[in-house]
DNA sequence: CTATCTTTTGAGAGTTACTCTCATTTCATA
DNA sequence: TATGAAATGAGAGTAACTCTCAAAAGATAG
């Protein structure tokens, strides 16, 4: 399995921050810092006993900074950067494959590598998403971007217009047996271990008609 | 096609109401007192523009008590009494219909009632709940109860158990179809009218294994 | 019908997420 | 080094919720 591909979509990124105007590295390092804390923070005291005040103090901004850069407090533990990977890593699969099949090599590619860098945020935030009403609330607005970029990218493959109803149908499916795989998870039916051959399963399930 | 079983299950809900203690009457009162104006003021001066004070002013109550009956302004929204009489009709669906199809013809049945007995409310619903983004949140926390009932139904249906991985995947996806054909009502892509039809060849399209 | 017990309600004080405005500081550019 | 633009901080204000406690209304026993 090709593993070229992730690497590359995450160094451009990495590789952005590097060249860039002071003013611009600066906020990036700030938007981190406050993202760190906050994660931190919610982690060793909880996400409601956790003012936005304290994680303003602890990253030493105001909280009216704070603001500028989150517009909730829930956006710090709800926004990630895998969307776009994801997307662009469906573009790269060989045009000869199924919607479901390009799928599931994404992610295929994109679990382990995300898993390898980046496991304890993941591990974090999954668990802030399990437990706090709120924040699992919000995850419906996050698939309704991820809805977005799969629809593009599920568009470009198959030559139908994004907004085909049969297009949104199918995005909307995908994303409703990713959740299943992510409440399994949440609900400690499933390993972290176990996640990416059980969406394998979960989609190639969804291409044979979900037989219950 | 049957028409007598929404009513019957309507019915039994309605019946309950007349012979209830004094007590639990005046609560049920109350609770839909509030919903009304409630609903009535989102929809003359807008979600964020009308206040609890307000809602609770109009229906001749204290703020105190709107929390008691609504534990987030949110709920007004997004509260409906919609499932268990789905899961109920699914229930009844001759059993050699498969769960795609016994999903179909629920639809077919409860639908049409539904938008008879009550299309003001919910399009005032539907449309607060595509225009506020607090509430589109929030739409996300019913899905999982329907989830609930929706799984508890087909796995009776099909004898597995209810937190079966495949009847898990398989309620999730059928609960993003149905997203993806309110969407499009949400986005003015399709009508009312058309809605029953969309869903159902949405299920269909499901049933075929999503082929795009 | 009265007295008691339980449940529901209202009043009010307190917390916190979030908004807005304006003065100050920090960075970019000539 | 001076000038303009963008980012920050301080502070006041709003409104959704929470908690507590006393008053009111409904249920029940005698």
């Amino acid at each position: 399995m090709s593993t070229s591909s992730p690497d590359r979509a995450v160094d451009r990124l990495e590789d952005r921050l590097s060249r860039l105007p002071l003013r611009e590295r600066k906020k990036l390092r700030t938007r981190r810092a406050i993202q760190d804390h906050a994660l931190r923070l919610f982690a060793e005291q909880g996400y409601d006993a956790t003012t936005v005040e304290q994680i303003a103090a602890a990253a030493e901004i105001s909280p009216s900074t704070f603001f500028r850069y989150f517009p909730t407090k829930e956006d710090v533990v709800v926004t990630d950067e895998y969307d776009p990977i994801m997307a662009q890593v469906i573009r790269e699969q060989p045009a000869e494959l199924s919607a479901i099949d390009a799928l599931r090599a994404m992610l295929r590619e994109v679990l382990p590598q995300a898993f390898t860098t980046d496991m304890e945020t993941i591990k974090t935030r999954l668990r802030l998403t399990a437990e706090v009403p709120a924040l699992r609330a919000r995850t419906f607005e996050s698939m309704r971007n991820t809805f977005e970029l799969l629809s593009e990218a599920i568009s470009e493959r198959t030559g139908r217009a994004p907004d085909d109803p049969e297009v949104e149908a199918f995005g909307w499916a995908v994303l409703g047996v990713m959740q299943a795989a992510m409440n399994r998870l949440m609900d400690g039916k499933a390993t972290y271990e176990e996640l990416p051959d059980l969406l394998d399963h979960y989609l190639e399930f969804l291409g044979r008609g979900c037989p219950v």
